[in-house]
DNA sequence: CTGGGATGTGTCTACGTAGTCACGACGAGC
DNA sequence: GCTCGTCGTGACTACGTAGACACATCCCAG
């Protein structure tokens, strides 16, 4: 039935262990006996045991990753994520939860596999999770939630930085009157976001109320336009707290018969690629993805063993897109 | 260390079998029995290790999943197939390639891992390497991709049906010319709507010329849109081999400084979220992805064992958008 | 020519679980 | 009161690999 490295091993006259020695590290065996070995393998169809393996080095290869099950940015991190494991020769394990209470679930599932680390992703895990995954066999690492500072090391690109950045962007183009649309109730970025942009405004003496869009996504930010359209509320701009909330933002404005930049500025947060399209042509912060992942991953594998304390920090980049471009006034 | 079996039955005083059971096959074990194993469990912190598990029972509760680094539309289905899985107590596990080449070190690893399925996703794959997954002890299905077809139990969306009924929807809006904007020559789900397209239009008469876009991506779309702009080359109607391509055929019409759908139509295929959104607001058609996903692990875990035999197509549903509301004209 | 390090290979065992088998206890039927 | 079947449990083993250890061989320095 299945080829295991004692048929192999019969096959090409040697031992059990000098197969497995071939397969995880060849060079401690002779050239000659290796080709033997691959040949013999060949033959049969071996493929190693990769669950076998696992059981008897404690290490799997195998990330897990806990995100939420719908957004466009996870998506976004979970493709690099899984691209840059795969360059190592690991794989990623996904864990999707529909809402925070379904957290707790696929955490549980999580302890059963025996994973060289964990990327706990989404702000809207909990502390209580959060701690509850410190454990001295798993590398565990935070991903872009400002909530786990102090619990579990952390990466997250810099959310207060790039709301100055995005704030003193659209300061320059002239505005008197801002609103932030975000979900700071539920998510702990949003709140820094906000926090940052509002601070910055605040200095240049713009007052920028905050309003609560009850999630993050492209519907939540589309009917919050509805609250600038009717009567005189409407500000100079209007910050998203992320590019999904921002393209709802931006459609429902224009929906409502008003243009953007024309009649209002509107800024998004992450760098999605959707905010390059033409159509959007978003002004943004745009997340170094890449650098991010790069990061998690050094710190799941290389990582710092105070793991408490290690953080990291990633500036973002401003992305000047035309929904800032007041030119045109 | 790591709290095994064996440390939960000498706490609760039974054997490991006991303990075993307790957690595999608890109707074989008495009530009060369960109760002390499962009181010392939760004191250790005993959580049963799925890779010892699967190494003995032959099973890992994993389904792998070979599909594109980069893709809107496959993001998508993951998202769908990995909450599928939860729901039944399984995994994803997610082996993404970035392009055709990198095929083949993908299904390199997935045969190291004895995964209890295989979704083979992306009519890129080539169908050498399609055959080289039919083995007995996995059970391999394709996932929209015409190519399979005879091949391995397939599982599609009905491209030729749905381009049919975009292609009459778009002819009933009083089209006299049309092109298709597609990746025929490297992939087969195109290749099929275009036909069907093509097909239902020519029954009315219409030419439908096909250009190559040179990739199913935003960008591919927008540059394809030049082709239109420069000259009387423009057709009454465009349609997109998918929706991404739609969004960058409409952005790149329209920064053009044509009307959509005022001066051309437009529509995609797949029905990504994306398409309902107000700025684009896209006629397409709608992939049943829980359909789908749900058609592909019943093949999966109750399948057919006649593999290369048993064919799922599935129909998809017209989405009217305002991409091809010509009433204004 | 000999001692010691490097090199290559074999033997043996453990990783943590689940299934097979055996066995004791118990209740029902004759 | 004996047999038979059922139920609950323990002992044992195998899943397929990799690492620890032992050992043989070879080469070079002294």
């Amino acid at each position: 039935m299945r080829v295991t490295s004692h048929d192999v091993a019969a096959e090409a006259g040697v031992s059990q262990a000098t197969v497995a020695r071939v397969f995880s590290s060849p060079d401690k065996v002779a050239l000659a006996t290796q080709k033997r070995v691959r040949e013999a393998a060949a033959k049969l169809g071996y493929v190693p045991n990769a669950i076998a393996r696992s059981l008897k080095s404690q290490r799997t290869d195998i990330v897990g990753a806990v995100v939420p099950a719908k957004s466009e940015y996870w998506q976004d991190v979970l493709t690099a994520l899984s691209r840059s494991l795969a360059e190592q020769g690991k794989q990623l394990l996904l864990f999707p939860f529909a809402d925070a209470d379904h957290v707790e679930e696929a955490l549980d599932s999580v302890e059963q596999y025996r994973l060289d680390g964990l990327v706990l992703a989404s702000s809207t895990i909990r502390p209580e999770h959060l701690v509850r995954m410190r454990r001295p066999s798993l590398r565990v690492v935070a991903f872009n939630q400002p909530a786990a500072s102090g619990l579990l090391p952390l990466v997250m690109v810099d959310n207060d930085a790039g709301a100055r950045d995005l704030a003193e962007h659209v300061a320059a183009q002239g505005i008197r009157t801002a609103a932030f649309v975000g979900t700071v109730t539920s998510a702990s970025t949003d709140q820094i976001r906000y926090r940052g942009a509002a601070s910055a405004l605040a200095d240049r003496g713009i007052a920028c109320p905050y309003i609560e869009a009850g999630g993050f996504s492209y519907d939540a930010g589309y009917k919050a336009a509805a609250r600038f359209l009717d009567g005189a509320d409407l500000p100079d701009a209007v910050m998203g707290g992320s590019d999904e909330v921002a393209f709802g933002l931006i459609d429902g404005l224009r929906t409502g018969g008003l243009d953007v930049p024309g009649d209002v500025l509107v800024t998004g947060f992450d760098g999605l690629p959707q905010a390059s399209w033409a159509g959007y042509d978003l002004t943004t912060l745009v997340q170094p993805i890449e650098v991010l992942v790069d990061a998690t991953l050094a710190m799941i594998f290389d990582g710092a063993r105070d793991a408490a304390q290690s953080e990291r920090i990633v500036p973002g980049t401003l992305r000047e897109g035309m929904t800032t471009r007041s030119g045109n006034g």
